[in-house]
DNA sequence: TTTCATAATTATGGATACAGTATTATTCGT
DNA sequence: ACGAATAATACTGTATCCATAATTATGAAA
């Protein structure tokens, strides 16, 4: 095993992922411009690399290039979100039915102990921890699903999501409500019931959409 | 309005279609090793806007950089296979659903010229142009279905079948089964049955990844 | 004072040059 | 003669440089 094999990753990938990080973080802001002279420039390195980790961003909907124009974090309307949270309905909630089928009791046993976590940080009100532990729990049923695409195509759609501030977490209650229905998931998948855990992970993601839609009301109401 | 405004597209961008198209022509076969400095040379640019290029194809999955290796064709296994039809079978069902609520007069008018072209083409065996109308039959219905990101969705899981050499239509007897099986989606659809067409096209693709892996037996059979 | 036009500056897009690593071929030793 | 090691070559990855287009600022005219 030579250790110069393992991290073989390219400038422009630990560019992009930096840059990933700092959109998901929103310390780089939807609309905000992204100036490749100054950034190269923090970043100690040359235009070249960090202009392919750019067209990458943009290839995942990250970034959007404009020709000529410079490059620009995506800003995902009500539109956007109104098509990609029924589909990632659907696509989660596939994933909960193949994950049931095939679940080993190890992948339960991990599903548990996430669940557990998740109970914890809604006891003590830790939002960001939820939200780790949440991201853990579904990630972990994408997984069980054996399907590799399947999985490609919804963390692909999240990355998307996740250029939205997801205040719906925060909402009075949701925290609680979200548990439940976590909850619910968990029992259905430890059940075998395929059916009702792909039902239950359906309406997860629906009410997730609905929490986000009275999150954005609160915020315009409080603006 | 200024036509130079039109085609502002990057030189990368047109590199990409191009080797797109290469590869979906199977000029470059999946495995096929892309030397950058032969193929700058070859289309009089620089290696600088190819890099790019391939940075985007990436993403895509058409091909696969493998660092300080160089690029190669996607290869497509059968898993994958076995992991993509299923989904697509899944988001294309969920198209024709959409589409059949959200349908207009207009659509159908499309939708109906379409499917006389798959009868045209069929009858007279011309399989390359079935496929053309084939394709663009799938892609009215999910313009229909109203949601962007479905469509995209699908478009980019369809461009990495689109490596694979698809032999399905060239089977004996696949053209016209696929053509009874447009004329149920089409039917459905036109009776506003949304659920009788979302599980007619969710057949019809799985019905395509069996004939595809007989036309795979097929093939192992002849060498 | 406001608007339009022109010029200048700045940033993006593309080309070329250089460095580092991997692969392959050749040579030496067993 | 075969295998291993070293050297050479070729290609990837990064940096610098140049040209072109877009934006902004300034000046003039209405």
């Amino acid at each position: 095993m030579d250790p110069s094999q393992i991290a073989q990753t390219a400038l422009y990938q630990e560019v992009a992922e930096r840059l990933r990080q700092r959109i998901f973080a929103h310390e780089l802001l939807p609309g905000a411009r992204i100036d490749e002279q100054a950034l190269a420039l923090d970043y100690g390195i040359s235009r070249t690399p960090l202009r392919e980790a750019l067209k990458v961003l943009a290839s995942e909907g990250l970034v959007t290039l404009r020709p000529r124009r410079g490059c620009f974090v995506t800003e995902v309307s009500e539109q956007d979100l109104d098509d990609i949270f029924p589909l990632m309905a659907m696509l989660e909630g596939r994933c909960a039915l193949e994950a049931t089928t095939r679940a080993q009791p190890e992948d339960l046993a991990r599903l548990d102990a996430l669940h557990g976590q998740l109970e914890q940080f809604a006891e003590s009100n830790e939002i960001a921890r939820f939200f780790e532990a949440n991201q853990a729990f579904h990630y972990q049923i994408q997984e069980m699903s054996g399907n590799r695409r399947l999985r490609q195509v919804i963390q692909d759609l999240r990355k998307v999501l996740k250029l939205t501030r997801l205040f719906s977490l925060s909402i009075d209650g949701r925290l609680q409500q979200s548990l439940v229905e976590h909850a619910a998931i968990l029992a259905a998948i430890k059940a075998g019931d395929a059916a009702g855990a792909q039902a239950a992970m359906h309406d997860h993601i629906l009410a997730g959409r609905q929490a986000l839609a009275r999150s954005h009301v609160a915020q315009e109401l409080a603006t």
